[in-house]
RNA sequence: GCCGGUGUGGCGGAACUGGCAGACGCAAGGGACUUAAAAUCCCUCGGUGGCAGCACCGUGCGGGUUCGAGCCCCGCCACCGGCACCA
């Protein structure tokens, strides 16, 4: 018998929508519980099936928590700047501010249909002017406190669309869209000082409950390495400095080599004899991108400075001085020692320019590579520290650099500050206007928000400034500061500012005074449990995190670190366990399965599919088997008896079953959960069960598959005796002195191999398995002949007997 | 190259702390019901040999530790994700 389940999913959502089960309340007695998920970009497309599994995940744990009496936070909301929206918007001549709504309409609409416990009054747009506000306020701190400033930078120029691409636009070295090159060009660019941050966005790790390849990934992310500043003096009379990690090797160095970009080159312009040469290599090298530059790294090229050589401070020696565009100008000093001995890209180097290459590290053969030296290798050729591990001639060296005065122990990071501004036009404005006698002033606080004004023409122009830069009426103001004439910076910020903040905002959502009140902040802060996808690691999740220690060192915030647990989904594939994509046409709609088989089933197949954590295909046949199961269970609610009571003959794997379920989804592995369920239901289904037994189990289902359960709940009476949706109810325990059973089967094995099994009373003693054992047949074969020497018995688990021939 | 991760039936996946490999589901085959089909229900379902009892083999490959290894150790291979001239 199946059951109706568009009738009575519409019916419940319909109930839910009036009765409001799944509201937070702000300041409530019980212990609160914070859970997340990312909010979506409302893309055109609607929602994809990769969201339905992290949603359908937590939307479990929340309704788990509300059941163990929790005060529960889910909420929603839409992240709706962004470039699909604007592009959208200039291909079909709308604007972007009505795809948006119409775009979560549909969103909204799908996200109800799979009947999400989200607190719905709570939900949060980032593109509204009230939410806005906010992000730019935000902003203002930044700047007041020195976070956020204005430099000229590289930028990703499409030659064909003639604008600035964000670096995740660039696939390849090419234009995502049209697939021309892509070149560098200069630009001035708001930034924000996350470097600032990097340490404590290290050290605030410690302490947080994230499963451990986010922290992995975020900490090679931010790359902190330990090593020495070295100074060189240099003919020109300059000293320059460089950065190594590698001290121990200075006794090997026979080069230095200058990035292109180095603006010391222009200074030693007349030094250096044959600066023509020089400056076309800068030139050559400029005109590349980072993605040519990366790609053709295997072979290296350079121009030594003639006139130019460098002292090295251990030894005395002079060496040539190179330039050469290995060296990047953004990390370090922007100058490296040669070590061609022992470093692979300096060998390389070396052997191409036909420079010495001297070991100090014994153990490799310099003619054939670079030897890449262990802690625990032996110095040589190296003076003083001959001798030494590798390990202690660092800190020797650091040490002698630090007495001697040419040299200081330095911590670098390979993060690098984020580039905030994009020149579009869907985003949140800067709230700063550019004055000739002030400089950037931040505009009033009162005055905010600074709305995004609506112009005719939002596509791009030709000089890549932002589309807001035609809008004169609204770039022209006046100076907050002096009243003089002013411009607004004409940028936008990049889609990730709205996410910075989002769920302090879900605290206290409709606040006119304040981000959020303390009161609220402190209520709900930090999230309990922040699920989300691994791509934003590096992304989404260091930039939040950043702002909220900001936000906490400038007290806007009573917690340092926004999330105290991360964990993360695997992506949905394809059929053939392919990337779901248009032109594979390949892509599944959440809709579609809902129509053909409801929410519910598409819920728990979504859960029962896999290990949450892996990337696994997506099956439109699979979907059938978690249809048959709620099947099932509606045909439970017509066959069971009226007994009130849970019956002996399932209370063990009942009480088991409640164990594993309720173990389980604190662990994201529903589908070992569901798998336990369904043990219980086809155990039930077999020998038939009682409206005890249905009703455990209906509260074990709850969570999951929410519709189906709340019908059966009033369909059998138990909603009207106990005057209570099954979703309000307590969570089901489970008694571990039921789960314990009189017997226990062992498995007995004869020289490691399986010979059977024995049933015997729990915590049987060895001697009286062992007996048990040796009256199985096999056992009796294999002994034939045999004498037991020894037994290896595990109580309850196993027995194992060794033997040898009988003498 | 570096850093993570993964590898188990035809398929998705289970397996506690080293203790009965393959739970649960899909597909497939056989049967029941049906005029028939769908649905539902029952049975079989890692491989090889055998009518069968049963025997042997089996968790990417090669070694090792152990009474016992999918799990631990050493050495490989393949795939996935991230980073990549970061000195």
């Amino acid at each position: 018998m199946k059951y109706d389940f568009q009738a009575i999913e519409k019916k419940w959502q319909d109930n839910w929508e009036k009765t409001k089960p799944y509201a937070a309340v702000n300041g409530d007695p019980r212990p609160k519980f914070y859970g997340l998920i990312e909010f979506p970009y409302p893309s055109g497309q609607g929602l994809h099936v990769g969201h339905p599994r992290p949603f359908t995940a937590m939307d479990i744990v929340c309704r788990k928590r509300r059941m163990q009496g929790y005060n529960v936070l889910f909420p929603i909301g839409f992240d709706s700047f962004g470039l699909p929206t604007e592009n959208y918007a200039i291909k079909n001549h709308i604007h972007p501010a009505i795809v948006t709504r119409d775009n979560i309409k549909t969103f909204t609409a799908q996200l109800k249909m799979l009947g999400y416990s989200f607190d719905w009054d709570r939900c949060v747009d980032t593109s509204d002017p009230n939410y806005y506000k906010w992000t730019q306020w935000i902003f203002l701190k930044m700047f007041e406190n020195d976070m956020a400033y204005k430099t000229t930078m590289p930028v990703n120029w499409c030659t064909s669309c003639k604008c600035v691409l964000a670096n995740e636009e660039v696939v390849d070295g090419v234009c995502e869209r049209c697939g021309s090159p892509v070149v560098q060009k200069e630009k001035s660019q708001w930034m924000l000082r996350i470097t600032k941050y990097a340490q404590r966005l290290i050290d605030d790790l410690d302490d947080l409950d994230y499963i451990n390849r986010v922290k992995i990934q975020q900490r090679n992310w931010i790359g902190r390495s330990e090593g020495l500043e070295l100074d060189f003096k240099v003919t020109t009379g300059d000293t320059v400095t460089v950065y190594t990690t590698r001290p121990d090797t200075v006794f090997g160095v026979t080069y230095m080599v200058i990035s292109p970009e180095h603006p010391l080159l222009e200074q030693w312009k007349d030094q250096i004899q044959n600066w023509d040469e020089v400056d076309a290599y800068r030139k050559e090298a400029a005109r590349k991108s980072d993605f040519e530059r990366g790609e053709l790294n295997k072979d290296k090229t350079g121009v030594c400075l003639q006139g130019v050589r460098a002292v090295n401070p251990a030894n005395r020696a002079s060496v040539p001085f190179f330039v050469s565009d290995y060296v990047l100008m953004g990390y370090g000093t922007g100058i490296v020692m040669g070590v061609p001995g022992h470093d692979q890209r300096d060998w390389d180097f070396a052997e191409k320019f036909g420079l010495p290459i001297i070991e100090v590290v014994a153990g490799g053969d310099m003619t054939e590579a670079a030897y890449a030296t262990k802690e625990s290798s032996i110095v040589v050729n190296s003076g003083f520290l001959d001798g030494m591990t590798v390990k202690d001639a660092i800190t020797a060296m650091a040490d002698y650099a630090e007495k001697e005065g040419f040299g200081r122990r330095k911590v670098n990071y390979k993060l690098r500050d984020w580039v905030f501004t994009r020149q579009r036009y869907w985003g949140e404005p800067i709230p700063l206007v550019n004055c000739k006698t002030c400089g950037w002033v931040p505009i009033p606080e009162s005055e905010l928000p600074l709305e995004l004004p609506m112009v005719d023409s939002y596509e791009l122009t030709d000089d890549g400034e932002s589309p807001l830069s035609k809008m004169t009426d609204w770039v022209n103001t006046t100076c907050p500061k002096c009243g003089g004439p002013a411009q607004r910076e004409t940028d936008t910020m990049p889609n990730w500012a709205g996410s910075c903040w989002y769920f302090l905002r879900y605290m206290d959502p409709h606040n006119d005074k304040e981000f959020a009140s303390r009161e609220a902040l402190e209520y709900w802060s930090p999230v309990d449990w922040y699920n989300g996808g691994m791509e934003h690691t590096t992304l989404h999740l260091l930039y939040s995190r950043f702002w909220h220690t900001f936000l906490y060192d400038i007290g806007a915030v009573p917690t340092i670190e926004p999330y105290q647990k991360r964990t993360s989904h695997g992506m949905i594939l394809g059929e053939g366990g392919e990337k779901m994509s248009k032109s594979r046409g390949n892509v599944i709609n959440p809709n579609d399965i809902v129509s053909q088989y409801g929410a519910d089933t598409m819920r728990l197949h979504i859960m029962f599919i896999g290990d949450f954590e892996k990337a696994v295909s997506w099956s439109n046949e699979a979907v059938k088997g978690s249809k048959r199961f709620l099947d099932r269970v509606w045909n439970l609610g017509e066959s069971c008896s009226d007994d009130p009571a849970v019956s002996a003959q399932h209370e063990t794997l009942l009480n088991k079953t409640i164990k594993k379920v309720t173990e389980d989804i604190e662990e994201l592995k529903m589908n070992t959960a569901i798998a336990a369920m369904m043990t219980l239901v086809n155990d039930y289904t077999a020998q038939g069960c009682s409206k005890g037994d249905l009703e455990q189990l209906l509260l074990l289902l709850s969570p999951f598959v929410p519709h189906i359960v709340e019908e059966l709940w009033e369909r059998k009476g138990y909603a009207a005796s106990y005057g209570k949706m099954a979703c309000q109810m307590d969570w089901p325990t489970y008694d571990e002195g039921k789960i314990a059973a009189d017997t226990v089967e062992m498995a007995v094995q004869v020289a490691g191999k399986l010979k059977g099994t024995v049933v015997v009373p729990v915590d049987s003693e060895q001697d009286a398995v062992v007996e048990a054992a040796q009256k199985l047949e096999k056992v009796q074969r294999a002994m034939d002949g045999m004498q037991i020497v020894k037994v290896i018995f595990r109580p309850n688990k196993i027995v194992n007997l060794i033997l040898k021939p009988r003498a």
